[in-house]
DNA sequence: AACCCGTGGCA
DNA sequence: TTGCCAAGGGT
């Protein structure tokens, strides 16, 4: 075990991924650790999320809320546009609550364990692990995509996920070195991203590759097997584009829950089978030839868009109209932003 | 436990 | 086009 994660451990020195967030293993042997707000920026914007997405998310939200002081004064609307893109928009309200929690409980200072962590909200099992092992250098083991698929392959277990989760973990565990915990868990996530990929994974240069059962029985790219999901269905709704004479937008904020909660969007229609016309405001609707097609984690939408022109003293049953000084695109979720994009040009203003 | 929740890149 | 995948959490 100890050889397992001394080698490992080893590569990592040479190959660690250079990232905003991070400390270089060089750094970290001379008792720097990273800032734990900054930490735990990136891995709430990490869960189910690219590097490469998030890189520029993580610095704009540095750049507009220095600390996580700052960040729990900010405006819910402000963090909402602010995320506006990254997707799972559930992680920018608890990101916000979380903030807010730090300041009221922790006298804004993030806590240092396990436990304490994973009572605050938008943190699991992983991002407590991860920030207690990365920022606070504590034995703690991060199970993440990475290191279920790493496990698998290591130990060559066939159980399909999620029922080899357990399992998995197990060995994840017994392998976390006391030593250089925090580059440990970077550095077995680093070799999934890098190495141990899902496809075509790059035995040859693994640093584990000689005692690596999945790739002695032959069976590393087919592992970790999964439980097979259903396909997709396709939804319907109607989304409504209003354009005020003064060059306003009729949009709504979104309810707290479920779907783009909380996030902006224009006034629509149920999105399921076939969709009831319910237009927000009187108005002579055009329907637009194109449709705006999107694909949410679990269905299809298409979305028809109706625009309209409408009287400076229209009241909308529906939304609230926003100014086009005030109004920014780029704070829309993307179905909304493709809405946006198609509705635009028959709605120009001068 | 199973389901809900975004987005973009890739083969 | 379609399905898979990415540093998961909440309910």
């Amino acid at each position: 075990m100890r050889e397992l994660s001394a080698s490992l451990l080893e590569w990592y020195d040479q190959h660690a991924r250079i990232m905003p967030w991070r400390t270089a293993p060089a750094d970290r042997k001379a008792g720097v650790l990273p800032d734990p707000y900054a930490v735990w920026l990136s891995e709430v914007m990490l869960q189910q999320t690219t590097v490469a997405a998030v890189r520029e998310y993580h610095r704009k939200f540095l750049q507009l809320w220095p600390t996580v002081t700052a960040l729990a004064q900010a405006e819910d609307a402000d963090i909402m546009a602010a995320w506006a893109g990254l997707g799972y928009y559930a992680r920018a309200r608890n990101l916000l609550k979380c903030a807010r929690q730090v300041v009221a409980d922790h006298h804004g200072q993030f806590p240092d364990t396990y436990e304490a962590l994973l009572t605050l909200p938008g943190i699991g099992p992983y991002t407590a692990a991860a920030i207690a092992a990365i920022a606070f250098d504590r034995p703690e083991t991060v199970v993440d995509g990475n290191v279920e698929r790493v496990m698998a392959r290591l130990y060559d277990i066939h159980t399909p996920l999620p029922a080899a989760k357990p399992a998995l973990t197990a060995q994840a565990s017994a392998l976390t070195p006391d030593k250089r915990p925090g580059d440990y868990a970077q550095a077995v996530m680093d070799l999934g991203a890098t190495i141990c990929t899902p496809r075509n994974p790059a035995c040859g240069i693994c640093p584990w590759r000689d005692p690596c059962a999945a790739r002695r029985a032959g069976t590393a790219a087919e592992l970790p097997k999964k439980t097979p999901k259903k396909k997709t269905p396709t939804r319907r709704g109607i989304a409504y584009v209003a354009r005020r004479a003064d060059g306003a937008w009729l949009l709504e904020t979104r309810p707290e829950t479920g779907l783009l909660g909380g996030m902006l969007g224009w006034p629509g229609t149920d999105w399921g089978d076939a969709p009831t016309p319910a237009p927000p405001i009187a108005a002579d609707w055009t329907m637009l030839d194109a449709e705006a097609r999107h694909t949410f984690t679990h269905f299809h939408l298409r979305l028809q868009i109706m625009t309209a022109r409408v009287a400076q003293t229209c009241v909308p049953a529906r939304g609230q109209f926003i100014a086009a000084g005030e109004f920014s695109p780029s704070a829309l979720p993307t179905a909304m932003r493709k809405v946006y994009d198609l509705a635009a040009v028959t709605l120009r203003h001068d």
